[in-house]
DNA sequence: GTGAATGTTAACAG
DNA sequence: CCTGTTAACATTCA
């Protein structure tokens, strides 16, 4: 469920319950639900891979990790986290983190490190690589603070766009190279939007969770990278190590 | 039935 | 104190 642009996809789908009055509000999420009722929903916003639901004067937090879901109109049979009801229609949350914040998504959040986002900075991204000179591309593009919304799929398929292996050290990879790839990590997400709302992305896997390069032998590499330990997948001939 | 997976945080060991 | 490891969350798919 995850990575940014399926929360994208989520904000889209739900803003027709904007500006919507909460009738009710449960689930098993440790927070006040009646805190929640007969509120209006202001709006809903993204930071990466958070989704916020925002009130006049305080804001929900959700995260879907790994197995978050949500579900429109009617439950699934397992315990929502957390669902609210309206008046003739509701929206559940499934195995996610829901926090109540005092604050708005804008007071919190620079969305200039969202590669979403129309604030999205690659000049900034690139300041903050230059701290970071001695890690693996591969666990800086996992760094939320820099990158906010890239997951394991979109790492690994960026690499493979720019031709570079995922252990390569930040320093070492050229200049033009790395802009290349910060660059990417926008485009890679827009296609990702793009061909999850078809329901085709899995087709669209270039080296993510494949054997070979599609219609080649052309073997793929699948190995756990860096400090982070996520698998990694790499044509290792094609894509050049920095170190 | 088994294992791995789009993620993050907290607890613990050294 | 810093770093690394493990568990937890509890689902879905191959």
């Amino acid at each position: 469920m995850p990575e940014g642009p399926s929360i994208v996809i989520l904000k889209e789908k739900i803003s027709y319950l904007k500006h919507k009055i909460v009738a009710e509000a449960s689930g098993y999420a440790e927070i006040d639900m009646e805190a929640l009722e007969h509120k209006k929903i202001i709006d809903f916003k993204s930071w990466g891979k958070h989704f916020f639901i925002c009130f006049s004067d305080f804001t929900i937090r959700i995260h879907f990790g790994l197995f978050g879901s949500y579900q429109f109109h009617e439950p699934k049979k397992v315990n929502p986290k957390l669902a609210l009801h309206f008046n003739d229609d509701s929206v559940y949350f499934y195995v996610c983190t829901v926090e109540r914040l005092d604050q708005s998504p804008d007071e919190l959040y620079d969305f200039s490190a969202d590669v979403m986002s129309d604030e999205w900075d690659v000049k900034k991204a690139l300041v903050k690589l230059k701290d970071l000179g001695d890690k693996k591309i591969c666990d800086v593009l996992l760094d939320q603070h820099i990158f906010s919304g890239v997951g394991n799929i979109i790492k690994n398929e960026v690499l493979y766009r720019c031709s570079v292996h995922p252990e390569s050290i930040v320093k070492k990879i050229p200049a033009a190279k790395l802009k290349a790839i910060v660059h990417e990590c926008r485009e890679y997400s827009f296609d990702f939007l793009k061909w999850k709302k078809k329901n085709e992305l899995k087709k669209h896997f270039e080296v993510y969770q494949q054997k070979t390069l599609r219609n080649t032998d052309q073997k793929v590499t699948k190995k756990d990278t860096g400090t982070t330990r996520r698998s990694s997948y790499f044509q290792a001939e094609m894509q050049e190590l920095y170190s």
